[in-house]
DNA sequence: CTGAAGATGTTGGGAAAGCAACGATCGCGG
DNA sequence: CCGCGATCGTTGCTTTCCCAACATCTTCAG
């Protein structure tokens, strides 16, 4: 297990292994049939160096959607805050697309690995949300701010998951409408 | 010193450096500014790597010139033989070709390195040269086929440097045209 | 059902890459 | 001319990576 992750070797390491396993989710859409030993091979890594890097194949699926998803919604919101309305819905848009885009590439072959995404999905929107809100917020309260974060987290994450499984019936734009309109009304009372 | 360089950990290394030297020739033209550290850095590859692949810097040089200039020449004869008078213009004209843009990017600074590049240039025209005609030679004696190319390699070789150097008055399809008159001649004595 | 092929993790030892530190050399402004 | 900083090339030591081999576990065709 690789202990200094300033390493450049390390760095690299990981970082090829994500961008191969990119292409190859692009390539193959299927999740299921990707082993290994074809990241590691496209990444011009050992196999065994996969493993001194993660755990076993959920670990990195974990840490690969996590890193996917936090880089989406920093480059939706680069100032890495929500200091408006409007960067508001820019951040439940990019959560309603992201999700849609995934399921794009998920079959049923993939069902057992959904959870694993969605988990680390919603850990992430919270982690985003509970530091900008440390940062913004006007609220004293430590405790306050940490269950701000975990019902948003989970309603933008709920209803976006929600909206991707109904074969998605209303347009995006109107759904996210409505779930902006709550949302504001919940970050309320620990902004200014 | 790396010993096999079967090793993906030697190729990447190797790939790396060469890479981040043509990207930081094109972005700051002087030769003689980049350094190895500069090297290093953009490659994400400790200095001591370097030195662990490159005796000096003008070991490395030489090798970048050489993997270039033949990389270029492979492209240009996709098929690697001199089949025919096109194939065999072609090859000249790569020849040219490659001396003018590489003479672009050389300033008064850079002179100490000229001998080096044009030595590594004509050796790589000679083996490439004497790989082809071994192949499609008629001849049996392979001292002949040595000095023909040893004759045709220097013969392309130094006549695009002088044109090179002569401010080109004379535009590269004349001069590459009267080029492949002589060697077209010079090959005959090995060629069916 | 079976066994052959392929995927998952794991281990030990050797090779390559990283790193900090060193003396030597070069260039250049004071 | 001096000396200060930057680059060069080297060394000893640590960490990471490669590799071959191994024991499971799955899968799927015969």
């Amino acid at each position: 297990m690789p202990v200094n992750i300033d390493d450049p070797r390390v760095r690299r390491t990981r970082q090829l292994l994500m961008q191969s396993f990119t292409e190859l989710l692009i390539e193959r859409k299927n999740l299921h049939s990707i082993s290994v030993q074809d990241i590691a091979a496209k990444a011009t890594v050992n196999r065994t160096t996969f493993y001194a890097h993660f755990e076993d194949r959920y670990a990195f699926l974990e840490s690969w959607m996590r890193e996917k998803f936090q880089k989406r919604l920093n480059e939706a919101l680069p100032d890495s805050s929500i200091s408006d309305m409007g960067s508001l819905r820019t951040l439940i848009l990019a959560v309603f697309d992201f999700i849609s885009r995934i399921r794009q590439h998920m079959t049923p072959a993939d069902s057992q690995y959904e959870r694993l995404f969605e988990s680390a999905m919603q850990r992430e929107l919270y982690q985003l949300l509970f530091k900008w809100l440390s940062e913004a917020s006007s609220s004293p309260s430590k405790e306050i701010v940490e269950a701000t974060a975990q019902i948003i987290s989970w309603g933008i994450f709920g209803s976006a998951l929600q909206w991707s499984r109904d074969s998605q019936d209303r347009t995006i734009e109107m759904i996210v409408r409505d779930v902006l309109v709550v949302v504001a009304a919940g970050l309320a009372p620990v902004m200014e």
